[in-house]
DNA sequence: TGCAACTAGTTTTATTTTGCAACTAGATTT
DNA sequence: AAATCTAGTTGCAAAATAAAACTAGTTGCA
């Protein structure tokens, strides 16, 4: 990992978008953070159906920008848990951004309006309880 | 305009993603709030240096997207305006939330650090009132 | 007035990313 | 033992982006 990566440019927006701002990065993070997925599986079975090398090959990128971890499941033996570091954990404000943007112009299902909007009326308070309990279930 | 766009779900977080979630589009919205970019031109100059075809193709984008709208120059024949629409200015939360994450986890350079760093310690009021700025620059 | 520089693109070709579907070797379940 | 599961891998196609040259018209300036 001696490979130096190469910027555009030093701005903030072009940073993030180049560490999570491709196709499927987020949408994996939502799996993670809003539905509790952890297992390669999983993430396949998603309403968008992200295409196994797709979705291998994000996973590793994940990895090396450090959004996320592997560990081993116990139980089973090639099964692989993919767990948040506190790195990727700070994306989920974006992701609540995000889908504050979405629920107020486009046509969102009902059940996620109204788990998003729970989360967005508590404000502050409610979105650090929430990144406490993935920091709970997620960094060991 | 008849034809229906595809959706591969109806999760906030896809419809956000599927709308702005492509390789420039956040980085025009950028230019064009935090730079007061407003010519094909001069988005040409940003430090990323995008190519002309995708330029033209994503402000074409954005426009059927509704986030921005044409406006001919008064004083130039051929020099065209590009501007947000409230839609548009929407978006603004999400850049800062971007910027946000960028400030905490990369080398961000120094000039851009306390430009998002005196907004962000603003809070909500300093959020709201470049939002306000921005309408009454861009909606007439 | 005529030419250079400018305007928002357009075109052509190349590269990268994503998509689709089938496949793989090993582990677990039936 | 065979079927099903695990996290991928492979090969090819489609879509998005990249790079560089080009275009027809407008403006500025000598």
């Amino acid at each position: 990992m001696g490979k130096e990566k190469e910027y555009r440019s030093d701005c903030p927006q072009y940073l993030a978008l180049d560490a999570f701002g491709d196709r499927w990065t987020l949408l994996i993070i939502r799996d993670m953070m809003i539905d509790g997925k952890k297992y390669f599986r999983e993430f396949l079975q998603s309403k968008e159906k992200i295409a196994s090398n797709i979705l291998s090959s994000r996973l590793q990128s994940m990895e090396e920008e450090g959004f996320i971890y592997k560990k081993r499941d116990p139980s089973h033996k090639q099964k692989i848990i993919y767990l948040l570091t506190e790195k990727g954990i700070d994306l989920f404000p974006i992701l609540m951004e995000n889908a504050r943007w979405s629920l107020k112009h486009k046509q969102v299902n009902d059940q996620d309006r109204i788990h998003i909007q729970t989360i967005l009326d508590g404000g502050m308070k409610s979105k650090q309880k929430m990144m406490e309990k993935l920091k709970k279930e997620h960094l060991f």
